[in-house]
DNA sequence: TCTGGGGTCCTAGGACCC
DNA sequence: TCTGGGGTCCTAGGACCC
C-alpha cells in the first residue's frame, strides 16, 4: 500500500515577505502586479490571510484587489527570495521521503510508503515535517495524507493554514463525494461551468455520471476526471524531470501598434530565452511566438527546424518572421511571447 | 472584474512514410 | 480511377496549474 503526502506552503509569497521584513507581519499583504491606484494591469500572485479577509484571492485582477482593499500593502514579487526559501524547504521535505516530486515553487509530493507502516504513523511524520519547517524556516505549511496523489492534494487544501488532513483508503469516497466539483484538480472554470449545466455539482455527482456522457463532452480527459472523482489515481511520485519548453511573455503596459517597439521587445524576449537555453546546455528544434490582442484573442505560430540548434540569430530571425504577419493589420497588440520546445539535452539534467 | 508569467497536457487535422 | 491502415511529426488552439 502506498502512502502519499502533499505539502503546500501557506500564502507562500506573502509569508516569505513578512519573514524578511517583520514590519509586515500581521498586515494584509498582496504580492502581484503594481496596482497603480486601481489602473494596474496584471493579477494577484498571492495574498496573505489578512488580505484574503477582504476577498482578495490569487489570480484576481490587481485592479479589483485595489477596489476591495486600497489600504492593503502591495508588493512586487521577489522571486530570488522565494527560490531560496523554497529550496531550503524542499531539502527538508526530500530528507523525509522515499520519493520526492516538487510540484511548483510552494508544493511537493512525498511518497513515504516505507517510512510509515500505516496512516497513524504517517500522521506523526506529517506533523513532524510541519514542525520542522516551522522551527527551521519559520514558515507554515498544510499537509494532506492519502493513498495517492489526488487524495493527498485535495486533503492538503481541506484545512488551511497549518492544517493536517489524513484520509485513509476506506474513507476516500466519504471525504471526496461531498466536495464541490471545482475542488478537483483539473476542473477549472470552463469545465466547472459545463459540469454545472449538467447538474454535476459535487465530486460525488461526477463519480456517478455515466461514463459515456463524460467521454462525449471531455474525451479521455473526462474518464481521467471520473477516476479522480472516485479517488483512483495511479500516478507515481516522479523523482526527476526534464523541461519540455522554455519561454518568455510580456504584456505591454499600454497596448501597442508600434512595430519598432514590438520587434525590440521580441528581440529581448528571444535573448532571455536563449540565455536559459544555453545555461541549461540545451538545443531546441521548435520556435513558437504568441500574440494577444486587446480583447484577449490569442494566436500562436510555430516553426520546427530541420535540426536542433542553440543559435540566437536563428531564434531571433524565426521569431521575427513568425510574428511579422500579425503586424500588418495595424491592430494593437496586448502581449507577445517567444517559446522554444522540442528540447535536446546535451547532458543529462541533474 | 477584466484577465501575469512560468509552464504542462490534450485535441484534431494534415503531411508523410511504410 | 479510386484509394487501407498504422505510426509519427507538425501546427494551432485551448484548458489548466501554480
Amino acid at each position: 500500500m502506498r502512502i502519499i503526502l502533499h505539502v503546500d506552503l501557506d500564502a507562500f509569497f506573502p509569508s516569505v515577505e513578512a519573514r524578511a521584513n517583520p514590519e509586515l507581519k500581521g498586515k494584509p499583504l498582496v504580492v502581484g502586479a503594481d496596482p497603480k491606484e486601481g489602473q494596474g494591469r496584471g493579477v494577484v500572485s498571492s495574498a496573505s490571510y489578512e488580505a484574503r479577509n477582504f476577498g482578495i484571492k490569487s489570480a484576481m485582477p490587481i485592479s479589483r484587489a485595489w477596489k476591495l482593499c486600497p489600504d492593503c500593502v502591495y508588493l512586487r514579487p521577489n522571486f530570488e527570495l522565494y527560490v531560496v526559501a523554497s529550496s531550503n524547504i524542499m531539502k527538508i521535505l526530500k530528507s523525509h521521503a522515499d520519493k520526492f516530486e516538487q510540484g511548483g515553487i510552494d508544493e511537493a509530493y512525498l511518497d513515504i510508503s516505507s517510512k510509515a507502516n500505516n496512516f497513524a504513523e504517517a500522521r506523526d511524520l506529517a506533523r513532524k515535517i510541519m514542525d520542522e519547517i516551522l522551527n527551521q524556516e519559520h514558515l507554515s505549511c498544510s499537509v494532506g495524507v492519502g493513498p495517492n496523489k489526488i487524495v493527498a492534494k485535495i486533503a492538503s487544501d481541506f484545512r488551511k493554514p497549518f492544517g493536517l488532513t489524513v484520509v485513509e483508503e476506506k474513507d476516500v469516497k466519504g471525504f471526496l463525494y461531498p466536495l464541490k466539483v471545482g475542488k478537483l484538480p483539473g476542473v477549472g472554470p470552463k469545465t466547472e461551468r459545463s459540469l454545472l449545466e449538467l447538474k454535476i455539482e459535487t465530486i460525488g455527482d461526477l463519480a456517478s455520471t455515466k461514463p459515456e456522457t463524460l467521454t462525449r463532452l471531455f474525451g479521455v480527459w473526462g474518464m481521467r476526471l471520473q477516476k479522480f472523482a472516485n479517488g483512483v489515481d495511479e500516478r507515481e511520485v516522479i523523482e526527476e524531470y526534464e523541461t519540455k519548453s522554455i519561454g518568455r511573455d510580456v504584456t505591454f503596459e499600454k497596448d501597442s501598434d508600434d512595430e519598432n517597439q514590438i520587434f525590440a521587445v521580441l528581440n529581448d524576449l528571444a535573448e532571455d530565452v536563449h540565455e536559459d537555453v544555453v545555461s541549461n546546455a540545451l538545443k531546441f528544434k521548435t520556435i513558437t511566438i504568441r500574440v494577444r490582442y486587446p480583447h484577449f484573442e490569442t494566436h500562436t505560430r510555430s516553426k520546427s527546424l530541420m535540426f536542433p540548434t542553440d543559435d540566437l540569430d536563428i531564434l531571433r530571425n524565426n521569431a521575427k518572421r513568425l510574428i511579422a504577419p500579425f503586424m500588418r493589420g495595424r491592430k494593437k497588440v496586448r502581449l507577445i511571447g517567444v517559446r522554444v520546445s522540442n528540447l535536446i539535452y546535451q547532458f543529462k539534467p541533474m
